[in-house]
RNA sequence: CGGGGCGUAGCUCAGUUUGGUAGAGCGCCUGGUUUGGGACCAGGAAGUCGUCAGUUCGAAUCUGGCCGCCCCGACCA
């Protein structure tokens, strides 16, 4: 491709509501324009890198034996009234209606509409197992679109589903899915993380997903440095507290063994752990710091260590509710009759839940019940009673539940998620299938979703420096990047001979051929991000040389002189040995 | 949906407080000088000031409605 007839519109400003790295980046060097909240066109260098990320999913996914359909954007209502998702999925929906009325939605996920094909289409355990995958546009009206591609309105994502006769089967089929997803994410060169995750809502009895770590990421994931174990931190299990940990946690306090009776001190003004410790110079690790929430009609009060955060999911699943959410001061006031900021659990009538950790202290201080006023030697069992489960959220430091070293906390982008379903949506649509012995059984079903568009936006997160992008070979819209330097025979001569021998080999290559200064184009070059970038130029043409530079090499003035003659062998041989290594890398 | 902010040239922004008829840098066009890391000189084109209504002799500027966008939160297969 020549530049000079490409539509490459870099920028050398970023526009203001850009905020996130990838957004900055890929508006920046000329690969997608915004055209409303969450929705972006694909300039050409965008569309050339989606497509290879697309390439390398349809390439797993079909070695792993999935097989490739398209399901339409647009779909009627009936399918998600069948399933109860068109109430279900609310303002998220994108609906509209045609010209007589009816209802219709754009698909933000297809698992219906796989399911009807499947109960049409499949009959006998025979044709099982079945797995089918798309790489279609989703559409979700979210609450709030951000990052530019990271969380679109319009978004393309590969989406398949397994039909399993068994629920063993289908444990099978998202093992298959589970490799691809891994070589998928090797290849592409990411550093990710697979992850457990909250799979409660759909009704799936197994899911993973797919985090790519990166500082900006929504996510927080707890994992581990030393093994394989990753949760979300959603559904992380702190670890128990042992007794060597209760111990160590006092071991400031003087004749923490003989706990004192209840104490009342005023601590007036001072409602938060922060300010309470402060003025009474301890740590907010000798809190039990107490919360209301509302969990449906319910109000529960749950105790945590001061220094410790609730884990809302934990809680909401310990509870047998869909969500919690903490309570107003109007609320908390008429539960307690005081004020939040002083309310502790001695004394208090109503379900309190207790976190293992604060359960384990030894006495702690806690809210009066009454404004200004706070309570010491608090002993959880002694001075109250309470629930005990565990519902705080992991931090950095605790255990690994699997070998137990110390976990990190990680953020990330969800990039892939991966489930087991079941038999949610089967049975709720009758997609049946008869077995050996004649018996109508419903389908089980497996749904594994990739955000390949999200995948772009990931990449460039993960994957850039100060001057621009810097592209992984499998993702690189092109592989090689030739800057030409002036207009001489020679040169030119040169960049044409280069050219038709990389098309011989069958690599595309982005060709600078502007009649600009070099160091516009240099920084063009850095922007785009191109794996390797050659310099012709009159200078070390002279010595029948060309300058051959990574984009990984930081030092702008870094290239290394190679031969003309022979250069388009020598790049096949990188961008080989590049591709292969990736696709080496970890495919256990 | 709650809180905050923004909307002026293709991009980044000034001008709004105190109303007087629109500016800069970058980009773009023309000519010249330049040419190995975002050159220089000269000239030029380009804006319904988001939109509608109101106040006023006069509105980018004041008032109200609407629309759009961004950030934090809530929410999120």
């Amino acid at each position: 491709m020549r530049y000079s007839k490409a539509l490459i519109p870099t920028l050398k400003e970023a526009p203001s509501d850009a905020i996130s790295i990838s957004h900055i980046l890929l508006m920046r060097a000329g690969y997608i324009r915004r055209i409303g909240a969450g929705i972006y066109s694909f300039l050409p260098l965008g569309l050339k890198a989606l497509r290879k990320i697309e390439e390398v999913v349809r390439g797993e996914m079909n070695q792993a034996g999935s097989q490739e359909l398209l399901l339409p954007a647009i779909l009627p209502a009936e399918l998600f009234k069948e399933s109860g998702r068109w109430d279900k999925f609310g303002d998220t929906l994108f609906r509209l209606k045609d010209r007589k009325g009816g209802d219709y939605h754009l698909g933000p996920t297809h698992e219906e509409t796989i399911t009807d094909l499947a109960r049409r289409e499949i009959h006998s355990y025979r044709e099982l197992p079945q797995n089918w995958y798309q790489v279609q546009n989703k559409y979700r009206d979210e609450p709030r679109p951000r990052g530019g591609l990271l969380r679109g309105r319009e978004f393309l994502m590969k989406d398949a589903y397994s039909f399993d006769a068994s629920e063993e089967e289908a444990l099978s089929s998202y093992e298959s899915m589970r490799l691809a997803y891994r070589r998928i994410f090797d290849r592409l060169g990411f550093r990710y993380r697979m992850v457990g995750a909250d799979s409660g809502a759909m009704g799936g009895s197994k899911s993973a997903e797919f985090q790519v770590l990166v500082q900006s990421g929504e996510d927080f994931i707890a994992a581990c440095d030393s093994c394989e174990y990753a949760e979300n931190i959603e559904v992380a299990a702190a670890p128990r507290p042992s007794t060597s940990d209760a111990t160590a946690s006092d071991a400031t306090a003087p004749d923490a063994q003989t706990p004192e009776a209840v104490e009342e001190i005023a601590t007036p003004g001072r409602g938060s752990i922060e300010a309470v410790s402060k003025f009474l110079k301890t740590e907010p690790a000798k809190f039990l710091k107490s919360l209301i929430y509302t969990a449906g009609e319910e109000l529960v009060m749950v105790v945590v260590r001061g220094d410790h955060e609730v884990n809302e999911i934990r809680l909401a699943r310990e509870l047998g509710v869909d969500e919690v959410h903490l309570a107003n001061g109007k609320a908390v006031k008429e539960a307690t009759g005081s004020p939040i900021g002083f309310i502790g659990p001695v004394g208090y009538k109503g379900r309190i839940l207790i976190d293992h950790d604060a359960a384990a202290l030894s006495e702690g201080i806690c809210g009066a019940l009454k404004n200004d006023y706070h309570l010491a030697h608090v002993v959880p069992g002694r001075d109250f009673q309470a629930e005990a489960a565990s519902l705080r959220l992991v931090t950095a430091g605790d255990a690994c539940p699997k070998c137990g070293k110390g976990l990190s906390i990680y953020r990330g982008i969800e990039a892939g998620h991966i489930f087991v379903l079941g038999t949610h949506y089967s049975e709720k649509m009758n997609a049946v299938y008869l077995d050996e012995a004649g018996e109508k059984r419903p389908l089980v079903m497996g749904c594994y979703g990739i955000g390949i568009s999200r995948l772009v936006a990931s990449l460039v997160e993960q994957h850039h420096d100060d001057s621009g992008i810097v592209w992984p070979v499998a993702a690189a819209p092109y592989p090689v990047h030739i800057t030409q330097m002036g207009t001489s025979d020679a040169v030119v001569a040169a960049v044409a001979k280069l050219e038709r021998e990389l098309e011989e080999l069958g690599i595309e290559a982005l060709i600078d051929d502007r009649d600009l200064r070099p160091g516009v184009k240099f920084k063009d070059a850095d922007l785009i991000g191109l794996p390797w970038r050659i310099t012709i130029g009159e200078r070390s043409l002279k010595e029948g040389q060309v300058e051959l530079k990574p984009r990984t090499e930081p030092n702008p003035k870094a290239a290394q002189a190679i031969p003309l003659d022979g250069a388009a062998r020598h790049l096949a041989e990188l961008i080989a040995a590049a591709t292969n290594l990736s696709s080496l890398a970890k495919t256990n």
